[in-house]
DNA sequence: GCTTGCTCCTGTAGTCACTACAGGAAGTAG
DNA sequence: CTACTTCCTGTAGTGACTACAGGAGCAAGC
């Protein structure tokens, strides 16, 4: 058994983090010594890296809680992890090709600025009218 | 003048989030009406426009901040705008490519489902030592 | 046995950038 | 005058932590 120390170097999880988890339930409240200390066992630290990895992943917790409930009964959970991986890889493309479109729009804004007139075209252009409205939108372009 | 949903209207600024920058101190406060209404010149909604724009672009209100502090005296402020843009746009480059490793790794993840046995060879994987840790160092590919 | 220093405990508040809601007042249209 | 909409203030909630205050447990050295 480990205290929280080790549990959180052999997990990767921040110990604020782990206290965190544990009293929002998002994993199971440990042993406690004599003394009052939080032990854990391989397994619960095994759990602490599960969810590092997937928060790594960039799933939200509300995914990793129902990965996590659907672990003792594998043969039925595929289907479910895997609609919610490609839910969540729709969601991480969506998100890509959002910033690339921004990083147009900035190297846009920004090129300009290498004119060296006394204005900055940049804060110019943000100011006018037109510019960039709906750059959320995925109707403009 | 307008009142704060007409503003709302012409600088696509929720009105939540338009006394939210007053409270905060990121626009300034408007004039208000015999009754107590807030109310805003075609100046203030610009003002609104452009620091909706800017979050549009991801620019943190920190940044944004700077930004209207610059804009009086133009002459000064290229150099600034272009180096926190910069900076931005690194920032925005390092995300796009997390997310672009993260799209790989859960790929690889999630192909492996296909193949109809009982259990889930994602949760497998992440339940197992060793894969993915350091996904967020740049040194693992 | 005692001190030193580290780790741990609880509970609360702060982070970012909003968003939501409760309970009430002002303004407008018929 | 009534009904309806918009607005007001103030507070609390969001997600996923992070930080801190003030105190207690524990191991090693003297």
């Amino acid at each position: 058994m480990f205290t929280i120390g080790k549990a959180s170097e052999q997990s990767g999880v921040n110990i604020e983090t782990i206290r965190y988890y544990e009293r929002e339930g998002i994993v199971p409240k440990p042993g406690r010594s004599a003394g009052g200390r939080r032990l854990y066992s391989s397994d619960e630290i095994a759990k602490l890296r599960f969810v590092r990895r997937c928060r790594d992943l960039g799933f939200p917790i509300s995914n990793i809680q129902t990965f996590l409930s659907l672990t003792p009964q594998y043969d039925r959970s595929c289907g479910e992890v895997r609609t919610m991986a490609e839910n969540h890889l729709g969601e991480i493309n969506a998100k890509i090709e959002n910033l690339m479109r921004l990083r147009e729009a900035l190297l846009s804004l920004s090129k300009n600025c290498d004119d060296g007139t006394a204005d900055c075209p940049m804060l110019d252009a943000l100011m006018k009218d037109g510019f960039g409205d709906g750059l959320h939108e995925q109707s403009s372009c």
